[in-house]
DNA sequence: CGCAATCTTCTAGTTTGCTAGAATATAGAG
DNA sequence: CTCTATATTCTAGCAAACTAGAAGATTGCG
């Protein structure tokens, strides 16, 4: 037994889904400079190896251009967000969305100009009252 | 260069804390015994290697009691559960409150009262003004 | 066509995370 | 005091994650 394959992008596959969330498709030439840019010098095989083994998780798909690949994203953002917060919710909160909105308050410099867009979000929420 | 060591616990290091928060100090053979009843079955040896690192990371401390060592916390639950939010709200969310609210609307079967509850909370947290 | 430039695949080395058996230490019974 | 039961430490193996060089493929310039 060990490991199971992590459905979650690591750090540093999310630092790629970034890049690609921005613009896509991208040869891997592009993404390595955007990569070195935000201060992750990697070398160019690297690259190539960290982008299919996210093609083999189906977070990217390729196609040929020339001799070269194309990279795009085969999940959103908003795909990954809700999967990793989900993630988080019920692993550490247990579930609880208050006590991660409490949590919330505690981590972050939220001014009060925030917290009344919060609850005007939960407002819209709670007059939809659909779902 | 290689991966560096995560400050956040990881999985299975959460199951033990949270083992831990419930009832400390605890042996060896109970943490096990808790471990298994949760699904989770391992040699005797498997848990101490994995205590003895979580004592290293300073998730935990020991103290020696009779031929055996106590384990206890030494980080709270809050403390983890802000630091685990607080990466996924930087590393996810680039730090905004409001699209990890958004996102844990989408995420979860939020009834109509426990949004309630969480604009109470917020309410409380506009008045309160301070921090 | 041939060769250089450029891209990819293959292989491989390192660390963390998880697991467990072998070897070792120690407390307590008799 | 000796022996056994029980606890710990040591060592080690495997997969995932990250990294990169060597080798192989392909395009296109001259």
């Amino acid at each position: 037994m060990s490991r199971p394959p992590a459905e979650q992008p690591t750090e540093l596959e999310l630092q790629f889904l970034k890049i690609l969330w921005e613009k896509s498709p991208q040869p891997v030439r592009q993404i390595r400079d955007l990569l070195a840019q935000g201060g992750r010098d990697i070398a160019h095989t690297s690259v190539i190896t960290t982008l299919n083994t996210m093609v083999k998780k189906r977070f990217l798909t390729r196609q040929k251009e020339g001799k070269a690949f194309l990279f795009s994203p085969r999940v959103t953002r908003e795909q990954v967000s809700r999967s990793v917060l989900g993630d988080v919710v019920n692993r550490v909160f247990d579930g609880s969305a208050r006590a991660v909105l409490m949590g919330l308050f505690e981590h972050s410099d939220i001014d009060t100009d925030e917290l009344k867009d919060l609850r005007k979000l939960i407002d819209q929420r709670v007059k939809g009252g659909d779902k």
